[in-house]
DNA sequence: CGTTCTTGATGCAGAAAAGGTATTATGAAA
DNA sequence: TTTCATAATACCTTTTCTGCATCAAGAACG
């Protein structure tokens, strides 16, 4: 195999013209470097390719299986090149993206969405974990960009503020807290609660439940759904109710009433983070999307309350 | 796209070693041809594959994606050519054979197999077809070689014997007649016949009938079967006696006796034609393989006898 | 801390390959 | 026969590739 990938488009272009003249005005050589090309690829082969007289040219039966052959070849060499070039753009690639429970209800499904829109070469890959598990994925190397929620005190990490969460009291229109203002925790003690489920929440309770006990009780669990949805259907039914952030309290139907919790000033900050060394480039392209929402105000630390 | 067949060559030994010394001996060309090689592919690319410094080789991300494209275009390509040269050679490719259903049902199956042992690369393709509409398939280059019964008058082909059958009467053992050495076609002036499947072994009985009107009647069929399996079926459940080919006594199991039709000296001979002048090389191998088998005394214009 | 070794890159000259122009040989068409 | 078109060949130029010698920069080692 001497022959190269030039010898193959010289031999495609003649089997498609069957006509050696033709072929070499299209190539923009001359006719007899043409003839000489297709000679030597023959001779490399030791197969003859065209059956040819002055007067006509046709492929032989093992030239119609090389062609066949060498337009794949062809077509798949050009498909790598263009997959590299596009890659080497970071047009292409994949991009491992961790979140917790926070991220996941809040911002980021639009988000990672909208970044789809604009980059559909990238392939986004979401990986469920709490923040610490995200951190160590991250140093190991097998995250590109984390959201993670809470306070974040790692060296060379570079961040984004993503959303703020602010935990409100959702009860149904009819609940005798309905026509208040706001609220502070402990009216809640002898309230029934509808739970979250614990697996999935369990972040959240982490920072609701100390809260509580500080204001000296604990909830009432009466309730548990499998999810944010769930909890707001059994909100609506008047089945008790519950804490959630503004950011889940926006995908809730009517019938409902959020309600400022005064004494609860801590927010929940959830943060867009990735590694600043190992960045690869869909990385980087992530990032700069993000600073793009953060300018046009769709992401960051102000809270996103329901009007 | 300037690089060639030789670039991927070497970037693929660089890409596994990633080494250029290492890589260059491999090559048989020296380290600094290597290196202005790769150069050249990355200029021509726009892209850097390898992350290099004096003291180590790594692949970039593009340059891992690049090295999986191009592995699989350099294998398509050895494969092609492995391929092209075998077709040209003869050892690869496809043989379409046509087949009467006498063919089909004396040496045509085993020969196929013998043949498929020798040149595992050629495709056989069978058609079925009676004699005439093969002549006219070989003429219009959509058959390589014909499994033809009965005379053939056509100049231009060539031609081998495969076999010859004459008549035989196939009785069951309680059947009056099975003491006899042999029969002549008027003592089945009044038997019970089992026939044949009239569309597949229309030649056979357009061969036989005449015959028997010859002989002054007309058979009487009283069973037909779907083949010769349940012909010689129906024949040993006692349902009537039938007239075969010696080559397909040849499949019958026990309990049936065949009685030879002393005035029925006609044989029908079974022959390979093809077309000289069109002939491909699978269809030469084929026939240099049919010479074998003659020599052998595996095929042939003697009749396969049951001893 | 310097020495030595190894690695990849570069300069240059010779070799090889590819290309272009002019021409030839051979069928086909007029 | 003449003319036309085709593919092949001859000859020379240009481009590309290669090897040798060398350089620059880390790594290994005493």
């Amino acid at each position: 195999m001497k022959f190269g990938l030039r010898h193959i488009r010289y031999f495609l272009a003649v089997a498609e013209d069957l006509n050696f003249r033709r072929a070499s005005e299209k190539l923009n050589i001359s006719q007899p470097a043409l003839s000489r090309a297709i000679q030597h690829l023959e001779a490399d082969l030791g197969v003859q390719l065209f059956a040819r007289s002055q007067s006509f040219v046709r492929l032989t039966e093992a030239g119609v299986v090389f062609r066949d052959g060498a337009r794949a070849v062809l077509n798949g060499m050009e498909a790598t090149v263009d997959l590299t070039r596009r890659i080497n753009r970071g047009e292409a690639g994949a991009l491992r993206v961790g979140y917790t429970d926070f991220a996941i209800a809040g911002a980021l499904p639009e988000l990672l969405k909208q970044f789809r829109l604009g980059q559909p070469g990238i392939t986004i890959r979401p990986h469920h974990g709490v923040t610490s598990t995200q951190l160590r994925e991250l140093d190991d190397d097998k995250l590109d960009i984390g959201f993670v929620t809470g306070p974040v005190r790692q060296a060379g990490l570079g961040r984004r503020a993503i959303q703020t969460d602010r935990p409100i009291c959702i009860v149904h229109e009819s609940h005798r807290f309905a026509q208040r203002k706001s609220l502070r925790l402990k009216d809640l003690a002898d309230e029934d609660f509808v739970h979250g489920p614990a697996k999935d929440w369990a972040h959240f309770y982490d920072y609701l439940f100390p809260l509580c006990r500080r204001a000296g009780f604990m909830p009432r669990i009466v309730q548990e759904a499998f999810n944010s949805v769930g909890i707001l259907g059994l909100v609506s039914c008047g089945m008790g109710i519950t804490i959630l952030t503004e950011t889940i309290y926006n995908f809730a139907s009517g019938g409902l009433v959020a309600l400022p919790l005064e004494d609860v000033p801590e927010v929940m900050l959830t943060e867009a983070v990735w590694n600043s060394d190992k960045a690869r480039l869909p990385t980087l392209q992530f990032v700069e999307f993000l600073d793009q929402q953060i300018a046009l105000g769709q992401i960051g630390a102000l809270p996103l309350a329901r009007s």
